[in-house]
DNA sequence: GCACAAAACGAACGAAATTCTTTTTTGGAC
DNA sequence: GTCCAAAAAAGAATTTCGTTCGTTTTGTGC
């Protein structure tokens, strides 16, 4: 069960096999239970040794989104039209995060890595827009503006659903109250979350003002 | 200059003294600048004073959270159409967050405080909503989206500017690459910071989707 | 076969958040 | 006006955490 001091026989660390030991810590722990001490125990391993394959611990969160990104599928821009393809993007982009609620808060706010496999995807991206008849100086924004919905909507996802229902509140705030109730029950009744009516909602009309920009565009 | 033991002849310290100054230091400071120790320092107190004001670390930040909230108007929901009043406020939204960038990445993840300012702005936003023909049981979402990109948004405002020049990678990526330079290109030409055109045209788009969205649920 | 790099452990450090105790002062009840 | 509890500060101690450094063992290239 213990390991001896020196290196092992057959390697037990490996950047990847940090990355995925870490999600699956913090999918179990929680945001606040994700620390090298904890991660290394359920590595089999001491914190010391981590350091051998990664920086530290945001090198590891790092690796963390990488691998979270990378079940992101961007390939429906080559076939689809642009506006189609951005739709099923953008439901995948959200999934893979909100795959793994505590994680979302760690990742969110991590600067963007410049990993490969991130920046292959971003190119699909950038070559459906521009197939789809988006003007150069244009795609990026276009593509931020919805990465900036999704990542929102994807905050969303882990905020607390219960920051109304107290008594004396309510009563100081009655419109919002009654929407919010009127949007849990909308929720039930087709059992789906709260937090994706809203992405559903704004992932349309962001599309749809896209499509209308384009036209407005094109002439 | 230093002060005895025991409670001082004039208060010192606040929930509201210790935000501005916990703002402050972020500012100053960036967001790894920010503990308890420092903050303490700038008010001229012992870390262990703090405590007799907020619970810890986490509830400061909820108090700097508010604070910022604060300064966002929702006002104009009483007199505009809906769609003129959402887009001044998402503008003065995101700029109350991008007045601090060090404080985004901080403020972001933080669980939506229900403070009562902050649920006396979501009244505001609702009750206008409702006075725009919107469902009661699609205001809520509609309002959830549009936060969900301001916030999406704030975060790009602190994305660091620089994850592409590098030359091996930009091969690797050529329309990606290119369509950035161009939105560099565009965004300099109108002197403004890059994030500033992706949160425009997203914005411009979500609104004008979802002029579409309710012409739709009305007919 | 040998030197050197890689990869593990173990010990120790420094910083950070938090808690508990002590001290002083305020402000209200009688 | 006196007294006493609560408030608000300092100060000391604890715990946890990320990180670094040195040591040991193993694999690999010349």
């Amino acid at each position: 069960m213990k390991r001896r001091v020196g290196r092992p026989a057959t390697p037990v660390l490996s950047r990847e096999v940090i990355a995925r030991a870490a999600l699956g810590l913090i999918d179990d722990a929680g945001a606040e239970g994700f620390s090298l001490a904890a991660l290394a125990q359920r590595l089999g391993v001491r914190p010391s040794s981590l350091y051998n394959h990664v920086t530290g611990r945001d090198d590891i969160l790092a690796a963390v989104r990488e691998f979270v990104s990378d079940s992101i599928d961007a390939s429906m821009f080559a076939e689809l039209p642009w506006d189609e393809a951005m739709a099923r993007w953008a439901h995948g982009y959200r999934a893979a995060f909100a795959a793994h609620p505590p994680a979302i808060s760690l990742l969110a706010t991590l600067p963007v890595s410049g990993a490969l496999r991130t920046l292959r995807m971003y190119e699909q991206v950038v070559t459906g827009l521009q197939r789809g008849g988006w003007p150069t100086e244009t795609v990026i924004p276009v593509m931020v503006a919805v990465e900036s919905f999704i990542l929102g909507s994807a905050l969303d996802v882990v905020a607390p659903p219960d920051m109304f229902d107290s008594g004396p509140l309510s009563a100081e705030v009655p419109a919002f109250a009654a929407t919010v109730r009127a949007r849990d029950a909308s929720a039930a009744a087709r059992g789906r979350p709260p937090a994706d009516l809203s992405f559903e909602v704004g992932l349309r009309a962001i599309i749809e003002g896209l499509r209308h920009t384009l036209r407005d565009l094109a002439g």
